[in-house]
DNA sequence: CGCACTTTGTGCATTTCTTCACAAACCCCT
DNA sequence: AGGGGTTTGTGAAGAAATGCACAAAGTGCG
């Protein structure tokens, strides 16, 4: 973590991941008709325990019923107003190679109010191809694209060495929401929130577990 | 985090999450012809605090030289061994959707020793087919192949309800550690590995650093 | 050869995160 | 209406991670 800090309201950023893992598992138990969960059932679905999902829940001011548990619309309505869901949020893809590609078709960014509504890449070769159904923009239309649509999210699937130049495009034409697939770490100005995942360092991670000299053990965010 | 715990050395888990961005950040130097960095300057490139760089390295044992600064190619090789990345590592994809393909295809997974040997899907229609230099095997041969193959590590790129079989899968075969796409929490045995890569999770904790309310915030692996 | 300068390694303080333990609150049954 | 049985919400304890400040250890110049 690089970028700024201290989120305003003082929901910890532990809690903040965990949200919508939480939610997550809400949909599972409204898809199987559950209405009322507890703690307990709920912290089993989402891989947490029971005293860790309440003492998160208890940061949003959130409130079940003592003695009967959670009410999963109630709950449902909670988290997603906590995280911002109940909008819509254009999305950008920078980057349309293998994982671009992916990531643009990928049904999870469907989910909730995401959106793919921009793809742009660098290659000449490639503007203009159709994947799904959007069309390859230039790097050039970038700024005008993501103003016009409003893009709030920037998806960067490029490779590390020009992924410092698209995090810049981007923030000049005003996002200031990130995800980035490149393994290297980006200089943002402050208030652009960040988030970077990297295939190769999560290989790298179990590398270390799965040693034989270190018996099983489970670092980080394993689930 | 919900599998196991207790890294056998004490090696703590934060730190071991960074040891391959300091890794990747040597290669970086690497390539410059740099011989020797302060850890000011490998901070700088990997995107955290000197002081913290040195506390994890000095977890290692690992021993730079005061005044002067780090050789880059001895620091290198006792990151490399540290992360038990002078082996090879036989890696199987399950799942072989828009992710699951750009992941058997992902260059990233190629560095270090880490190689995609086998390819899983449970779809009929589409065993068989190439994707890069390998055939998609049917579930039914997967434990064989895992086991003729001498899998370490398996990629979970499949729905979400089918997730857990697959884990299962893996684990009856041998796999003991699991890089995992699908968007649910895994049970597993104690002493098999597990990460977690959740796109729709990361969308989100964006959605809520972004909230207007918020002001500039970033929470988590920022970089 | 010694002194000034640089940069590491680390004990300690601080902050953040997790877990425990229990009182408060609510339902339901009689 | 009251009491037993649950399950939440939370203060306080404990653990982990981070950041500070400085001593230790090296280089190189005079």
């Amino acid at each position: 973590m690089v970028g700024t800090l201290a989120p305003r309201r003082d929901i910890p950023s532990a809690t903040v991941s965990r949200l919508p893992v939480y939610l997550r598992a809400l949909h599972e138990f409204a898809t199987r008709d559950v209405t009322r969960v507890s703690s307990e059932e709920l912290a089993a679905q989402a891989g947490v325990r029971p005293t860790q999902l309440r003492k998160d829940l208890s940061h949003l001011g959130s409130h079940g019923v003592r003695g009967v548990g959670y009410d999963v619309g109630r709950l449902t309505a909670e988290l997603t107003n906590a995280l911002g869901l109940n909008r819509s949020w254009p999305v950008a893809v920078v980057g349309m190679g293998n994982l671009g590609r992916a990531l643009a078709a990928y049904s999870g960014f469907a989910t909730e109010g995401f959106h793919v509504e921009a793809l742009f890449d660098h290659d000449p070769s490639v503007i203009g191809d159709l994947v799904g159904r959007h069309r390859i923009a230039s790097m050039g239309e970038l700024t005008d694209v993501v103003a016009r649509l409003g893009i709030a999210i920037g998806v960067i699937a490029t490779p590390a060495n020009s992924a410092q130049d698209v995090a810049d495009a981007l923030v000049g034409a005003g996002v200031r929401a990130i995800l980035n697939f490149a393994p290297v770490a980006l200089a943002l100005p402050e208030g652009v929130a960040c988030r970077s995942v990297d295939l190769a360092t999560e290989l790298h991670v179990l590398a270390f577990l799965r040693q034989p000299e270190r018996v099983g053990a489970d670092v980080g965010r394993g689930q």
